[in-house]
DNA sequence: TATAACATTAACGTTAACGTTAAATTTTGT
DNA sequence: ACAAAATTTAACGTTAACGTTAATGTTATA
């Protein structure tokens, strides 16, 4: 599988080398294998998980602290998926699936309400531009 | 009409006072009136405005540089409104609505890609609420 | 009317999210 | 094989968005 050094991870994702390594320290994305001696190697998955994080950041204005949030819970779903029936204490496992559950609950309520603010403040543009091309109309008519 | 102290204003948006009086110096919104000593005295009208800062900051996790982009265009185009058929030079004029009106169609666009964005991810969280919800209900059904 | 409770400005402090620089290695191209 | 280019860690610098404190003045109320 190929790899990828931090500089063509950089120009791909539009990330500076910095922030790529920033990310990293803070626990935003999985350590990438390293070289011999020590140089970062990037999977496509690594690029992947990156381009992710740009999104809920720049796009879905999340702060790195609520990222990481969300993506130890996710996380964790995942890497509970197959261990569960052979959990040793199934009442603890239960306990836990339901805050995991009630979490996402909330998470997925907040993104709702997100998008319907989103929409109220688009539709308020709308009629913004609406205005502006019923003036300019006005105008051309006018000459 | 009614007008409130800062720690009203405070109370009422859940904004702390340091915050407010913040908001003003960086032009986010309008200096409310002063008493003749000068105590801030916000009206209704105020703390409206307020409230859509907050909606925009938290709900769209817009930085207050954007914000501020975001309102002044808003307002520009609102102290604009009647002032254009008396205008001096109407090419002038007529250059800047149409400037306006593709930084509003950009803005527009851009909302529309957060809510498909959001859309997405909402959209991975309910799959693995649903994951979630099958694992739990196998276990009801083994007790 | 006095005094407690609140407001104002000014200035320094803090935290998140990186930027920048430096010194030491590593990797790559010829 | 060796210079040039890229990478690593470490540490200090910066900016936005407030928090905190202090000194002083204003408002409310008993």
């Amino acid at each position: 599988m190929k790899r990828f050094k931090i500089d063509d991870v950089a120009k791909e994702t539009g990330l500076t080398k910095r922030t790529i390594r920033y990310y990293e320290e803070i626990g935003l994305i999985k350590p990438p294998e390293r070289s011999e001696k020590g140089t970062r190697l990037y999977t496509e998955e690594n690029i992947e998980q990156l381009k992710k994080v740009i999104v809920a950041r720049e796009v879905l204005g999340f702060s790195l602290q609520e990222l990481h949030h969300f993506l130890t819970l996710k996380e964790t779903i995942e890497s509970h998926r197959f261990e569960y029936r052979n959990a040793v204490n199934q009442d603890d496992k239960k306990q836990e699936l339901q805050n995991i559950a009630s979490n996402l609950r909330q998470q997925i309520d907040m993104l709702e309400q997100k998008r319907k603010k989103m929409l109220e403040l688009k539709n308020e543009l709308e009629q913004l531009e609406q205005r502006i091309q019923t003036i300019l109309q006005e105008e051309e008519r006018r000459g």
